[in-house]
DNA sequence: CGGGGCTCCTGTGCGC
DNA sequence: TGCGCACAGGAGCCCC
């Protein structure tokens, strides 16, 4: 499912070609991925809307529609915005005022859309937090909001409430490249590896933005194209074949339930080990 | 309250 | 070939 660097290109692609158009008619092929109002309400909320605006909110999109409407879809882990021809097998079809169709698919049926007056009815909206992108995360808060939680880095860098956007592909790159553990507590963390977490987790989203997106199996942009990202994985899904640094083996371990990628020579055991060993 | 575990789903790939 | 199980870019909910 797509991650931040993935909803920015679907954002990105969206602006491009749905901006400004109107949604002529919507249809849902499988209510389940509807989250609100009732199919019916939500269709009937759509037809003949405007989008004024596409933008991105974590791992979220957000179309702002006329009549103060917003159109909210999160694709979770393999939702699709496909744009072009009619999609016999999409869950939903958006036909736009320009004759093409913009087609949401969805193998899990994890991901939903909704239709809101006010983006606080979304749970997930009002409890997203910063953006790692944004400027305003800035080192010597982050270094404190680090030092106010205890949980491996890790899990911290993949709660949404904490930082929006970044998931369990991206944590594990930013970690490997910064050289932290990814279950060390984020309270030992010292400031120059804040410091460094912070620069380094901006230049791998902005270079997954740059490539368009880490395609490991079912992520498409809107013109059902790859994204080139997975060509810079350096451990994600690489265990047991050698570090891109040091030849050791990568190595896999489970933190808060989701697998996790790391080399324990170039990664700091600081976190993991140690903490073992001193009980 | 923070955090782990289960749940929502379908598809794929693996070992036996 | 067939079967069962683990696991997959996410996150809400329950319970300790």
């Amino acid at each position: 499912m797509p991650e931040l660097p993935e909803v920015e290109t679907i954002k990105r692609d969206l602006k491009r070609l749905v901006l400004s158009k109107a949604i002529r008619g919507v249809t849902v092929s499988d209510p389940r991925v509807i989250a609100r109002p009732a199919v019916s309400g939500f269709i009937r909320a759509l037809k003949n809307r405007t989008v004024l605006s596409v933008r991105r909110r974590a791992k979220a999109l957000v179309m702002c529609l006329h009549d103060g409407l917003f159109l909210v879809i999160q694709p979770k882990m393999t939702g699709q915005l496909i744009y072009g021809e009619m999609a016999g097998d999409a869950k939903v079809v958006f036909a736009l005022s320009d004759g093409q169709y913009l087609n949401y698919h969805d193998r899990r049926v994890l991901g939903r859309l909704s239709v809101l007056r006010n983006l606080e009815q979304s749970t997930y909206l009002s409890s997203v937090g910063p953006d790692p992108l944004d400027r305003r995360v800035n080192d010597t808060d982050f270094f404190e909001r680090l030092h106010s939680r205890k949980r491996p880095i890790k899990a911290l860098l993949m709660d949404q409430t904490f930082l929006g956007g970044i998931g369990n592909i991206y944590a594990s790159e930013i970690l490997f490249r910064a050289g932290i553990h990814p279950l060390k507590p984020s309270s030992r963390l010292s400031l120059p590896e804040a410091k460094r977490l912070v620069r380094i987790m901006r230049e791998v989203l902005k270079e997954a933005i740059r490539f368009r997106g880490t395609s490991m199996s079912t992520y498409r942009d809107v013109l059902n194209r790859k994204g080139r990202f997975l060509a810079r994985i350096r451990v994600y899904g690489r265990q047991g074949q050698p570090c891109f640094g040091c030849r050791l083996p990568i190595e896999r371990t489970m933190i808060s339930g989701r697998s996790t990628f790391y080399c324990g020579r170039c990664q700091n055991e600081d976190g993991g080990t140690a903490a073992k060993r001193r009980g």
